[in-house]
DNA sequence: CCGGTAGTACGGTAAACCTCGTACTACGGT
DNA sequence: ACCGTAGTACGAGGTTTACCGTACTACCGG
């Protein structure tokens, strides 16, 4: 009964994905969907807070610029990948951004229509301004 | 030669403010000026940063319903003197207020026209996503 | 002159945050 | 069937944050 794990796993648990909805989910869920908050759950406050991160902000824009839906490795960032995964999921939860599986990669998007409809102009004023103080800035400054 | 001093004070420093210009400044600043950030090193992540505190947040709601300078003690928030002070200060120096001090009191005012020409709109479309998300909840709420 | 009000500095705590490295899982192509 | 690519979970380190209590300073009014 020697399972097929290249490490001697002592024993415990052999049990896989199991999950439920939301319970185990030990590793990633397959091609499945990834949690969201409602609308009515995003919270302004989070919102600002994961805007206010720069690599945040780098992704963010590269999302509005693209216009279109971004594997996570397309948005290049000068951090390692588990960090990457960290600001994604941030984005995630705070409700800026969706999330799916497709093949290998993780698709990303902007939220940007349920956002306008909760917080009218806010988005759109965020990135303005970021595209404002890159120009002011060198495009290559903080 | 009784001094007022409570404690016994073995002699040392009789000298005051001493002061010279940002050096000493041991305690507060007069009537004088206060530190505050030039437009051109005002970041947006700083301000968004500033922004995403619920606390502060109410601040500078109430600043600008009031449309007016006001005394930290005029915005009552839900924390020891200490912390008010503390966001008071995070909110000047990020950029988004302007205070000086107005005999006991020390006033505050949003710095919405050079926000306003920094990052056009920003700060409006915050305004109007708090108001949105307290109306939306219920306004005592999150 | 004395007390009250407004605000600060300092020191401390507990939580949150960003970052990384390592080890792992899924999917797709050769 | 295997390897490579894409992404995750977990744990840990170091910094920042929000908050408090205490002790202090400045200004105003009686």
């Amino acid at each position: 009964m020697m399972v097929l794990l290249p490490r001697a796993s002592p024993a415990p648990p052999p049990q896989p994905p199991v999950d439920e909805c939301g319970a185990a989910m030990t590793t990633m869920t397959p091609g499945r969907e990834l949690p969201h908050p409602e609308p009515d759950r995003i919270r302004l406050a989070e919102v600002l807070h994961a805007l206010a991160d720069p690599m945040r902000m780098r992704v963010v824009c590269r999302l509005a610029e693209a216009g279109a839906e971004l594997a996570c490795s397309e948005v290049e960032l000068p951090v390692t990948k588990s960090t990457s995964t960290h600001h994604f999921r941030v984005l995630r939860e705070s409700g800026v951004i969706r999330q799916a599986y497709r093949g290998t990669a993780k698709m990303n998007a902007l939220r940007g229509e349920e956002l306008e409809a909760l917080f009218p102009g806010l988005l759109a004023a965020v990135l303005a301004a970021a595209d404002a103080q890159a120009a002011r800035l060198g495009p290559a400054e903080d």
